[in-house]
DNA sequence: CGATTATGTATCTCTAACTGTTACATGTGT
DNA sequence: ACACATGTAACAGTTAGAGATACATAATCG
């Protein structure tokens, strides 16, 4: 089962967004995030309607940030995406008739619950310019693999 | 991305082999838990390594716990299966030179370290029979798909 | 206006991880 | 011997997600 990095590959991303302070095509982004301008756009689509970030078409078009980093927090850009399933672990049947079934899921679903109430109040902690470099790596966006 | 059920799926299938008293054979029990045989037996493997169940072979043969339920908790259970993991989420790249990425990861994996200590925190401190129902459902093993 | 450049998105293909399946060897009791 | 059960390797099938392609829409430049 593969990891989704989505929220760790926009995080990065967002961040390279902020250091360049222009706009910057999908092309160039999604480079950044290792993989093409079509998996970037979609993946980005939720951040822009939620307000996170702007999009203009055309000549000169790109991405750029729509609010400054200390005014976006993990949990921000995590409902942006759509809230992604967190756990790999869980239950076969959700609604089932025997009393076993039923008491053994009740303690899984408890205690992805109280991990997931844990993710959600560290995500809405921590705000973009926590984890920026205090001083720019690099003006340019440049790949990584 | 479909979720792994196996520690749902084997405690299930736990609790029932303690109801029986007696030895269920791999068809039985597979059936018990929405599979097959084959898979029952990849599946509980690591349970007969850790000790936490016996088979027999041959006539008469099966399945049958080593321990009674209040000397095995969930993360006996846990561990015995690999422990697998728990998370759908993750980080993309795990070592990475881009001080933006190191930020990001580090974050993640924080976060997720909790998470994890938390799931295995109360997976340690819940015992198989505080699952099981306080009178059994039935003496026979049955299906519920 | 037309050409160019960029996003928006539907649709299809590809892939990797896992489950399911089959087959057969090994062991046990009658 | 024979029947029955586990142990496990090897192969097939499934499926969710990422990758790729195509094309419509929109904005800017000359």
């Amino acid at each position: 089962m593969n990891r989704d990095t989505r929220l760790s590959d926009v995080l990065h991303v967002l961040l390279h967004m902020e250091q360049a302070n222009e706009l910057l095509t999908s092309d160039v982004l999604a480079r950044s995030m290792g993989t093409n301008p079509a998996v970037f756009r979609r993946t980005m689509a939720g951040l822009r309607e939620a307000g996170l970030v702007r999009s203009e078409k055309g000549h000169g078009g790109g991405w750029q940030l729509a609010r400054p980093l200390y005014e976006i927090t993990l949990l921000d850009v995590y409902e942006a995406l759509g809230r992604p399933n967190l756990f790999a672990i869980g239950n076969r049947s959700e609604h089932a008739e025997c009393l076993v079934e039923k008491n053994v899921n009740a303690v899984m679903v408890d205690t992805m619950a109280e991990a997931a109430t844990l993710f959600t109040t560290r995500f809405g902690e921590i705000t973009l310019d926590q984890i920026a470099p205090r001083h720019p790596v690099s003006a340019s966006v440049h790949a990584h693999r």
